[in-house]
DNA sequence: TGAACATATGAATATATAATCATACGTATA
DNA sequence: TATACGTATGATTATATATTCATATGTTCA
């Protein structure tokens, strides 16, 4: 039942009907499929990935990152939000000055892992 | 100078000028900072990463996919060939089906590392 | 050769999203 | 307390992009 209605609304004959059974039965949940796009999305940014970068170096204020990358504070602070919904980039607060930093050492690792690929 | 025009873009006072200085002699090309974020932006749509996903599991036909994820086969045929410019996928023909599979090794290993993030 | 089918593709549409602009908020200090 | 400054944010605009639709291409087979 479940082919059915896929082939209407694939709109062609399921050539391989087992593999796709097999694959369908060994597919990750929709939802976390859903959720691992979502971060990758965060990462193809060039403004948001160069913030990261940035951050990898050093723990940095809005407002350096802005000159750093020779962008807008507006601009900055809403990556920045993003990046911290995503629990990517924590933040203190000293004064009126707001310091960003990497919320976790993955980051860097899913850099290299990018860089890997596109070095060959 | 460089310094200068940062503060005329940026339109705040550069508040660490040292850290400012040290990041961005220590940053990427911002070329090689483009390509990193393409190649994220490539797994950052929920439709390509189930592809890839799927893929990884069995090579498969553009109409086992399109039946697999329920879409239309044009609609995977455009994301295939994001996926192939990309060089993560590659395909072979026979008669007329085309069978996609992954085109290295390192997709696996990306979505291990997106996953682990997830997951904690 | 013509019909059927798997796939590819250009154009159009719909939607998502990055940057801008104006302005609000919060803090230090004069 | 008024001003200056760092940051945040809602609304708007501009642009990118995913999907659809119609159709083209290429292959098999009767």
């Amino acid at each position: 039942m479940r082919e059915k209605n896929s082939a209407d609304r694939c709109e062609c004959t399921v050539i391989h009907e087992e593999v796709v059974n097999m694959v369908k039965s060994k597919m990750p949940d929709e939802e976390k499929l859903y959720d691992l796009a979502e971060l990758f999305k965060v990462f193809g940014d060039s403004t948001r990935i160069r913030i990261l970068w940035a951050l990898s170096e050093s723990d940095m204020c809005v407002c350096d990152i802005a000159s750093l990358l020779n962008m807008t504070q507006s601009a900055i602070s809403h990556q920045l939000r993003i990046l911290k919904q995503t629990r990517l980039v924590k933040n203190r607060k000293e004064g009126k000055v707001v310091y960003y930093s990497l919320d976790d050492g993955h980051v860097k690792q899913v850099f290299e892992m990018g860089l890997f690929h596109i070095n060959e």
